[in-house]
RNA sequence: GCCCCAGUAGCUCAGUGGAUAGAGCAGCAGCCUUCUAAGCUGUUUGUCGGAGGUUCGAGUCCUCUCUGGGGCGCCA
């Protein structure tokens, strides 16, 4: 809030120097009002005369000099100096901080919205083959805050899981023989399931559906249960989705086939027995394309590489089953074009997954030509030589070429790294001692066990992913990271959670004990004034995080809300009877500091606890 | 071979192209008859892996390179 507050004022007298003639332009650039990293430089500055100096025409000590000079008379500022090589280092009065505290609320707390889309984010979207495992805990952790911040940034999103229950799925396929085997007492099939929830869950299909029901029927009512399961555990994770996507569906409605009609007819798919792959040179550019015919035809290629994929992809089998990727094709025109259409789609994978981010752009293009989405460009109808290689026509190439651009704008892949867990710093095992998966749940109730021994369930439930949801988002998703559960099953002050929670805890203490009415005054000390920058510094705070997507940052930034106010509470007592008008402004301070971690650990799922 | 990620204090990591690179932990020294000590205060710590380049200015952007982790299926 101060910074825009500031960032209009510089925008204004920049204008106004251009009206009276003194610069030749009207506006410098983008203004941005940065962090002091030393207190003698003030509390806020700002480059413009250094960034906009070549646009002004002079060296930026003159220009920083010149807009100094006409904001001096503003009552903002205890302040302005012009310092280093032309940095406005301002200082502002300690009443221009105090105003804010009234101008917070709930609402001003949410950055302006400069757009408003509407977003499709798909994530955690695991095969229903098990319970979430921890791996893909932070996937879950990250989208759904993902969800949350684009959502305070102003954007319509709907939150998105998408079922992988197609009749193609091999490793579908395996889990339903997997049950049958253990139904018939024969063993698992090699690379079958194994688990003690394949042995439940063969249990419960034994009574519910008996024990020579039909392969597809296994599958079916498995994939049910796990369904189920992976919506509970999510469920206690704090991640829910406005749509769990059936990819079943898209077969039995037709689509996928229809889609692999449009796809033939467009050229983009055919099924001459050979796969194109792209010789990459380093920067991705194409080196060589090479061509590789296969020993038997019947099967259908997706020319993949027309959009830059480095090798085509398989959409139906020799035996003449359709691959994910059919289906992925049919799936993503699903999600553009429904009713209530999304403007952009966001897909959270794993690590695992990163290969994919090439194919799943060539999925888009490749459905924006079938579905005739793409306008050509009248452009250069020659083709260089690896062009001919890849394409029939300059005309092709360039349809190609636009559909692919165009897909990499309405798709936006975000990969999150590997976590790894350690244990008294050595590495845990992500599978459990009797060949179990470590899941999710696992995770949140050991956690929860060890935070809240004598809780409720629920408590405990909570606590644990409290602590969880903390952990995964504390670094950024792009990053690989180690879990530490020694630290965060312990309860002790190292642990980072509580450090934040604590401070949303003695601010209820202190608002349940108070017995007058919160009223914003003026502000004199330096830890209410820190406090109050912090706390109006939110909305910035979201914004950036809406922009690029890096939510960790929201973490870091509860972390030092929270420093700031166990800073205040040493320094300033809130309550005094002796002075009635200091309580009152110190208790709408430890208010609007409520509220702002408030949204902060409701943005990470997080629970703000009236008591600790 | 190609792709993704990382390399910053003893450890774990922040770090919007800006000024003298910061936190936490660990270590040491203090603060509870006072609103929750799960807190606070003080103190020590650097070839930002290396080499070029772009820039008025690079930990941050580009190129190359070294080291470590992960990925490149007619599996998803």
């Amino acid at each position: 809030m101060i910074r825009e507050a500031l960032a209009v004022k510089v925008a204004n007298v920049v204008s106004n120097m251009h009206a009276k003639g003194k610069i030749p332009v009207a506006s410098l650039g983008p203004i941005e009002i940065a962090d002091t990293k030393q207190p003698e430089h003030g509390d806020f500055a700002c480059n413009i005369a250094m960034a906009g100096s070549k646009l002004a025409g002079m060296n930026p000590r003159a220009l920083g000099e010149l807009i100094a000079g006409e904001l001096a008379g503003d009552e903002a500022f205890e302040s302005i100096e012009v310092a280093g090589p032309g940095f406005i280092n301002f200082r502002l009065r300690n009443t221009y901080v105090s105003n804010f505290v009234t101008l917070v609320s709930r609402t001003s707390l949410l950055p302006t919205p400069l757009s408003r889309q509407k977003i499709n984010v798909e994530f955690v979207s695991v095969n229903p083959n098990g319970p979430i495992t921890i791996g893909s805990g932070r996937g879950a952790a990250y989208g759904s805050t993902l969800c949350n911040v684009l959502e305070a940034a102003g954007h319509q999103v709907h939150r998105e899981y998408y079922v992988n229950d197609g009749v193609n799925s091999e490793q579908m396929r395996l889990f339903a023989e997997s049950i049958k085997a253990i139904l018939e007492g024969q063993p698992v099939p090699d690379n079958g399931y194994k688990g003690d929830y394949v042995q439940n869950v063969a249990e419960i299909l034994r009574t519910d559906v008996g024990p020579d029901a039909g392969l597809d029927t296994l599958k079916a009512h498995a994939e049910r249960l796990m369904v189920a399961k992976q919506r509970e555990d999510l469920h206690a994770f704090g991640v829910s989705f406005d749509t769990w996507f059936s990819e079943q569906s898209l077969h039995d409605g037709g689509e996928v086939e229809a889609e692999v009609t449009a796809l033939l007819n467009s050229g983009i798919a055919d099924s001459e027995p050979v796969r194109v792959k792209l010789k990459l040179a380093k920067g991705g550019k194409v080196e060589s394309v090479e061509q590789e015919p296969q020993d038997e035809g019947g099967t259908l290629w997706l020319r993949s590489t027309k959009f830059g994929d480095d090798m085509d992809r398989v959409l139906r089998r020799r035996d003449g089953r359709l691959t994910y990727i059919a289906s992925d094709i049919a799936y993503h025109k699903d999600k553009f074009n429904r009713p209530h259409h999304a403007d952009k789609l966001i897909t959270v994978l794993g690590p695992d997954h990163h290969g994919y981010i090439g194919r799943l752009q060539a999925v888009v293009a490749a459905m924006l030509i079938a579905d005739g989405q793409v306008e050509g460009r009248p452009g250069n109808t020659q083709l260089s030589e690896t062009d001919a290689q890849l394409f029939r026509s300059g005309m092709e190439r360039d349809l190609c070429l636009a559909a692919t651009e165009l897909a990499r704008k309405m798709l936006d892949v975000q990969i999150f790294q590997l976590v790894r867990f350690l244990k008294d710093g050595k590495p845990a095992p992500m599978r459990k001692r009797d060949g179990n998966i470590f899941a999710l749940i696992d995770l949140i109730n050991e956690i929860g066990e060890k935070m809240r021994p004598e809780g409720m369930p629920e408590e405990k439930q909570q606590a644990g992913s409290d602590v969880a949801r903390f952990f995964y988002l504390m670094r950024s998703h792009d990053t690989t990271f180690d879990f530490d559960l020694s630290l965060a099953e312990t309860k002790s002050d190292d642990n980072p959670v509580f450090y934040v929670q604590y401070a949303h805890a003695r601010i209820s203490s202190i608002l349940r004990k108070a017995e007058l009415e919160p009223k914003a005054g003026e502000y004199t000390e330096r830890p209410e004034t820190e406090l109050i920058k912090k706390v109006v510094d939110l909305p910035n705070e979201i914004r950036r995080c809406a922009e690029d997507y890096g939510v960790h940052r929201l973490v870091t930034y509860s972390i030092e809300l929270a420093r700031a106010f166990h800073h205040f509470y040493n320094e300033c007592r809130v309550i005094d009877p002796e002075n009635i008008a200091t309580t009152q402004s110190r208790l709408a301070l430890c208010q609007v500091t409520q509220i702002a971690l408030q949204t902060t650990l409701g943005l990470l799922g997080v629970s703000a606890p009236e008591a600790m």
